[in-house]
DNA sequence: GCTTATATTCTCAAAAATTGAGAATATGAA
DNA sequence: TTCATATTCTCAATTTTTGAGAATATAAGC
């Protein structure tokens, strides 16, 4: 193990159910000998992505809420989104919870989520929680944008296969609703936001409970959402060209 | 330059400011062949710490969210201290913002902040964003608690020298007030909070406008932030001695 | 104060990874 | 297609990392 993925290897150790490690156990987990263990945690430690905690144990150091922050501040789609996201949920007038989530890797990240003051659920994705693929309406808002060469290398040929007249007929609808694909008793609904200049694929989403979606109130909500994906879209575009410099 | 902090000089790179860099400018920025300078990039960007944006241009990749959300689920700090925040914020009464801020390197850091609903203002602390040592109330409270070696070693034996009467008088009080010393018309009110067994020196504050201020008022919100601190110390002692297992 | 147990750093030669310059290859726009 | 730019690749020289164990901290108990 060499370079960077040796360190990643053991911020990785680190998790919610498991959030503190000794030397010894890092290096029991990664199977490498202690000495080796000791000086890549001195080097995490000296850059603050790992801090001690009591008695030779170590946890995440506070870097990550700086950078964290800087994500935040600077992020194209939150810049774009956050606030519409708030619009969203209160417009919305029933008790539900907006999300932006977007690709990550093998997974759908949600990178902003806001309760209304009246939602007594809470559903499971959340800011910086890594979600299936595959499942909810969030993730197959995303998946219907996706270049198929693209979708192929991350699901697979088969899976691909499998999912091609859903995407593509949510691809024509441009929005996708789900009912207790993730959590019992709540529904998705989903739109997809696009930017290739800033190599985004997302989308934002509502979460409310599956009862309340009667006939007239989804329709009114997916003109919501598709509405609102819009306008972050557009709001995306913008923040690009500013960037480039208006000529006199 | 080697091991981590070749790659964390390329992601300190990234502000506010300047969010996105061309790996052109990176290896200029910090003077390494650009060969060199791609090879560190691809690294980062396979562990998804940056992620490319527009056209030959990176920024800071989703995997600082999804660290920043570990950290929230499982900082003792957090765990003992959020809700008492929230509470503090309403108990107060007026217009105000609450802060958790603890001991990060050579700076202060902001881990936790909560509005009123009612706050026409916005400090300058906010979660992740490091502050200066020596100024604050926020600041100073957490100074006050530190053994006096780790303070030498913090600012220099001649700025601990000439803090060293003022600190005296904060630890007998145990609480500490500053008027505009971070915001103008602001005034800052703080206690700390200290676990040795965690390896904490943190501070809880509140923010409020300083003309609100009143004699009486004061006094009222002096004792409440007190009490706040203490339940949170003895929250995070709670905590502590469950990890450990209680025997039968 | 000493003693013990454990945590952490240090040492050194062998093994492995990184470096830099430039060539070779993608990639995307005209 | 052709160009321009972005990115990866190549290879020998240099620098780091590695592992085992010795040498030091550090803390708790006596």
């Amino acid at each position: 193990m060499a370079g960077l993925s040796r360190y990643m290897a053991v911020l990785r150790l680190f998790s919610e159910g498991v959030p503190t490690w000794t030397v010894a156990e890092m290096a029991d987990a990664l199977g490498v000998p202690q000495s080796t263990a000791y000086r890549t945690v001195r080097d995490l430690l000296s850059e603050g992505l790992v801090e001690m905690s009591s008695e030779a144990r170590y946890r995440l150091g506070p870097a990550f809420i700086e950078f964290d922050r800087l994500t935040r501040l600077t992020d194209p789609l939150l810049l774009a989104g956050d606030q519409i996201l708030r619009d969203v949920v209160q417009e919305a007038g029933i008790p539900c919870v907006g999300l932006l989530t977007r690709l990550y890797g093998r997974e759908v990240m949600c990178i902003a989520d806001a309760a209304s003051p009246d939602a007594s659920f809470s559903p499971s994705y959340e800011r910086g929680r890594p979600m299936p693929l595959t499942q909810g309406a969030t993730s197959k808002a995303i998946l219907a944008r996706l270049p198929s060469k693209r979708l192929v290398k991350l699901i697979g040929r088969e899976a691909a296969d499998a999912m091609r007249d859903e995407l593509a007929a949510l691809r024509r609808v441009g929005f996708c609703l789900g009912r207790g694909e993730i959590d019992e008793g709540l529904a998705g609904l989903a739109a997809p936001i696009v930017c290739e200049a800033e190599g985004l694929i997302a989308s934002l989403s509502l979460v409310v409970e599956s009862h309340r979606l009667a006939g007239a109130r989804e329709e009114r909500l997916r003109a919501l959402l598709i509405s609102a994906a819009q306008e972050m879209e557009t709001r995306l575009h913008a923040a690009e060209n500013i960037k480039e410099g208006s000529p006199a």
